[in-house]
RNA sequence: GCGGGCGUAGCUCAGUGGUAGAGCGUCAGCCUUCCAAGCUGAACGUCGAGGGUUCAAAUCCCUUCGCCCGCUCCA
């Protein structure tokens, strides 16, 4: 099981093309580099992912499993905007950090934070024309460099490269051999910028926001004054975010355009902790429950120098697609973020973002609590859609040339696109009127979760194979003895097995599989 | 952003200077009482785009866009 060839991610792109799960956006103007749309199949596939995060963190949360306090989890939803006033940016470190100059070398093609590298010079201050050697912290380049730089002048000190004036002639770059091959700092602006207002100039630049996360920090404060919540809870968002990512790559791993799927979960800092095992654990869980088990599923959790400075623990739930592996691509971070979002938006808005738990403080003789006011901290569980509709692509795409239908594609049924198809065996013998009256029952009952198809042209097999590669997970037959014995036949997409069910037994077997 | 590969029908690909092809899919008809994706037929292409060379370009040259791979990046 672990040392299968890996599946062609050019197969599974091609059968995303022809059977309408994915499409590249303008594809017929030449495509834009980074976005990708979703054909009928692939946004249906796409809603009902959504919509089981939705309804397992929002309507449900959890599996209606208790919380470390032995409460129910509470989660409460919000829709905010793309479009934000700049400043969240600002408090949220995006501005900085969206704009990291990069500097390039021109002998190695490497590219560097200009603000990261360092460089060796003499500790004595004196350089004269030697060369000095540049390098990343804590990539063997430091070594290498040093021991180079030790050789030259002896006893060496490090300095910021930002410290040196440019042109940087005499710079060897941390994995160049001869100096003078740095580029000058060149600005990346990862955030996509717009301009608000018809009329608008360089004064009314805002931003699409780089992540949905920032919205719910936002409105914490309106979400706890005005709902009744209480920490512990959580509040949940999807929707789109827009990062121009300097390489997109990989399909729709890295696309410029794409969903997330974002909670952050407000508790106690005694607390904290124990709910980021919580959530870390069953955001796990889920994963394997909408089809994903085995082993190219692995929770990874962060090495300490891995982690954000403001981030106590965060582990990273990923998946071994075909272009990663061996190695792993993220679906899902779960992060603790102790309070540094709420305490940022606080500083910059001057808002305070203090929460008044009264069920906290000292007893009072009445019996109540004097209550304690604190910035709550985070654990953020933050989730990929369009990752995660990639991942269950490339998980149920199937290869086996021994059926009709050599590819297929086992899409767990609470996913599948298609529920179900309705057949008539043959379009005669009173089939098709038998067939169309079960299909309007199944769409009247199931038709709110996917497409419910119903087909009577071409032989029963190729019609069969067309739902393989749709990924629908069950097919039911009406044949002759059906008309004698109000019995179909169920035919199993991932087995190919057919069992005979009671006609009327079909709903009740639909609404088990389909969970 | 750098380097390499690729771009011809919905998909997979053949065609390397002289009338755009095949298989599969799709559609229609036939056949078919459970894999018959079988049979017959049909539709579908400014050969990614733009420019150039040539009597003639899918084919040669330049530019550009996109996809894949390797670097780089991923707050």
């Amino acid at each position: 099981m672990s040392n299968h060839t890996p599946k062609s991610m050019d197969a599974i792109m091609s059968l995303c093309k022809r059977r309408g799960f994915v499409y590249q956006t303008s594809e017929i103007y030449g495509g834009i580099n980074g976005f990708w749309d979703y054909g009928p199949l692939g946004a249906q596939l796409k809603k009902n992912l959504r919509d089981a995060w939705w309804q397992d963190v929002v309507m449900g949360p959890c599996w209606g499993r208790k919380g470390p306090n032995g409460r129910p989890v509470s989660v409460v939803p919000v829709d905010t905007t793309i479009i934000q006033h700049p400043k969240t940016w600002e408090a949220s470190g995006h501005v900085a950090g969206f704009n990291d100059p990069m500097v390039d070398c021109r002998e190695t093609k490497g590219r560097y934070r200009y603000d990261h590298v360092q460089v060796f010079v003499p500790a004595s201050g004196e350089r004269g024309d030697k060369p000095v050697f540049a390098y990343m912290g804590d990539t063997p380049s430091e070594a290498k460099q040093r021991k180079k730089a030790e050789k030259t002048f002896g006893e060496v000190t490090s300095v910021a490269l930002s410290s040196l004036p440019q042109p940087w002639d005499r710079v060897i770059g941390p994995d160049a051999e001869k100096p003078g091959s740095l580029t000058e700092p060149r600005q990346f602006n990862l955030m996509f910028k717009t301009y608000v207002g018809a009329t608008a100039g360089e004064d009314d630049k805002a931003y699409l926001r780089p992540e949905t996360a920032q919205g719910i920090f936002a409105q914490a404060k309106n979400v706890w004054d005005t709902t009744r919540v209480k920490v512990p809870f959580g509040i949940a968002q999807t929707g789109k975010s827009f990062r121009n990512e300097v390489t997109p790559r990989n399909f729709t791993f890295r696309s410029r355009e794409f969903e997330q799927m974002e909670i952050e979960f407000f508790c106690h800092e005694s607390e904290a902790l124990a709910w980021y095992a919580y959530w870390r654990d069953w955001r796990m869980e889920w994963w394997k429950s909408i089809g994903l088990a085995g082993d190219n599923l692995i929770l990874r959790e962060h090495e300490a120098d891995e982690l954000a400075h403001y981030s106590k623990a965060t582990s990273d739930v990923e998946y071994r697609f075909p272009f990663s592996a061996p190695g792993y691509g993220e679906l899902e971070g779960i992060a603790y973020r102790g309070n540094f979002d709420l305490s940022q938006h606080q500083k910059f808005s001057g808002v305070k973002m203090e929460y008044n738990d009264t069920e906290r403080g000292e007893v009072l003789p009445n019996g109540s609590r004097r209550g304690e006011r604190y910035v709550p901290h985070v654990i953020e569980p933050s989730a990929g859609l369009d990752r995660g509709v990639l991942a269950v692509l490339c998980e149920a795409y199937t290869k086996d040339e021994s059926r009709p239908s050599p590819e297929f594609m086992k899409i767990h049924p609470r996913l599948a696109p298609i529920k179900a198809a309705i057949y008539p065996l043959v379009a005669k013998e009173g089939m098709p009127e038998v067939a169309e009256k079960l299909y309007e029952e199944i769409v009247q009952r199931f038709g709110r979760l996917g497409f419910i198809e119903f087909d009577e042209k071409q032989s029963i097999g190729k019609r069969y194979a067309r739902m393989d590669e749709a990924g629908c997970p069950f097919c039911f037959t009406i044949d002759g003895e059906t008309l004698t014995n109000q019995t179909v036949t169920v035919r199993s997409r991932d087995t190919g097995s057919q069992d005979r069910i009671g006609i009327d037994n079909v709903a009740g077997f639909l609404a088990e599989k389909l969970g």
